[in-house]
DNA sequence: GTCGGCATGATCGTATACAATAATGTTGCG
DNA sequence: CGCAACATTATTGTATACGATCATGCCGAC
């Protein structure tokens, strides 16, 4: 569906699939990434699989244990609210700037979205839907050409889904499409003070359907909570 | 003086040591950083000078260009705008959330910064003093226990960095000094909204003593223009 | 029977060797 | 004399081999 860079190497292209595993909650956190196993899907040696596994730890994704290996990232409590503490910094004024300056083509291409988004989700294809549903943060990101705080946003966003892989427990997925629903129609109405709103309250929401008082309760963190 | 985590490998050292040299200008924007070179300066193999390429590529300190070799990045006039835009949305409130939460030893530490600022500038030292002044903005997000934000504002000043190699004209240092000042005293009567609107302002004064009008100027830039 | 020490195995960390690509210098032709 | 094709050199890309570190299982002593 999407392509990569023109000058992508093997790395970028291991790296890009782990990513959208994570992502899709396919590999849930805390699962142990050995290098000489990924190296053997992936058909490549492990000095590739190093280099994509060192991608995703910069993005936080996965954690690097010296001597110990990768794991998908557990992100912390904490964690979750810096999260979304950088998110509602970044994204409500992005919403704006995207507002006032979407064309038409966007809008379809966000609607094309939202339509993926529930097709996903009536499949019952819910890492997809809650992949998807990432995507139109990022699109928006796009929409108001601001790559360096994309890149930002790409990051949080897909933290987001390792926290929402711990905390969530409130099941109504539906709320997420109704918030985007919204959002495109004030992005439709070019109105950048409504976009800038409804961002901040869609992301007060989410963060408000955490569950973040308790510790992790993933299988392997009874292992990891005496590790260290 | 800063010492480097506890399970740091030679490839993050290396790093950390590249960055301070692109962050001091002692390595300016377009350099070419070869990796047998590198690799002889600190007596490690190439292995280790790769994954410190990458990391700094990350962080978008350094340009990798496939089978040509690894650059100290060379920001765009556009890339310099989305800096500060993004430091823009970042920095002011992070900088009011340190104001209420900041404590007398921290206040201690950010005069002393503020004063080594003064100490490198009298010496003449001007890459330390550049260095010094992003490292105040980084103690910022620090007090304010944002370690996600902080490492973005890491990020964000370290290009600010090659950004003011670039396009620095106005050789007027003094105004950075005097805007930390008044941002200390704000923090001292730990008031946020004028911490807030002091950051804000420190940033537009930043970013109008840029010149961002022509292209770039640097030594290679003449090479590079025809090469893509 | 349990605990501590030791041997074993697996996995990661690093260096090095080889292959591929791009830059450069040279040579021959027009 | 200028240009183009080729050979050469240098540099990066990748794979693999070896060493180091940590986890695991065994065994003996208390």
């Amino acid at each position: 569906m999407e392509d990569v860079q023109p000058s992508a190497g093997p790395g970028d292209v291991v790296a890009a699939d782990l990513e959208r595993a994570i992502h899709e909650h396919r590999l849930p956190p805390g699962t142990k990434l050995g290098e000489d196993e990924i190296g053997e899907v992936y058909s490549v040696s492990r000095t590739i699989v190093r280099a994509a596994l060192q991608s995703l730890a910069h993005r936080r994704l996965v954690e690097l244990k010296r001597n110990r290996g990768a794991f998908v990232a557990q992100p912390t409590a904490r964690d979750a609210r810096e999260v979304f503490e950088a998110r509602a910094l970044l994204e409500p004024r992005t919403a704006r700037s995207a507002a006032e300056r979407i064309t038409d083509k966007d809008l379809i291409a966000l609607q094309a979205h939202i339509d993926a988004e529930h097709a996903a989700l009536r499949a019952g294809d819910s890492g997809r839907a809650l992949y998807l549903s990432g995507q139109f943060h990022i699109e928006i990101a796009r929409i108001a050409d601001q790559t360096t705080i994309e890149a930002y946003i790409r990051e949080l966003v897909s933290r987001s889904s390792l926290i929402i892989a711990l905390y969530w427990h409130r099941r109504a997925a539906l709320c997420e499409s109704h918030a985007h629903h919204a959002l495109i129609s004030a992005f439709a109405a070019r109105d950048g003070a409504r976009a800038e709103d409804l961002m901040k309250s869609h992301l007060l929401d989410l963060v408000t359907s955490l569950d973040l008082r308790n510790v992790v309760s993933m299988p392997s963190s009874l292992r990891e909570a005496l590790a260290r």
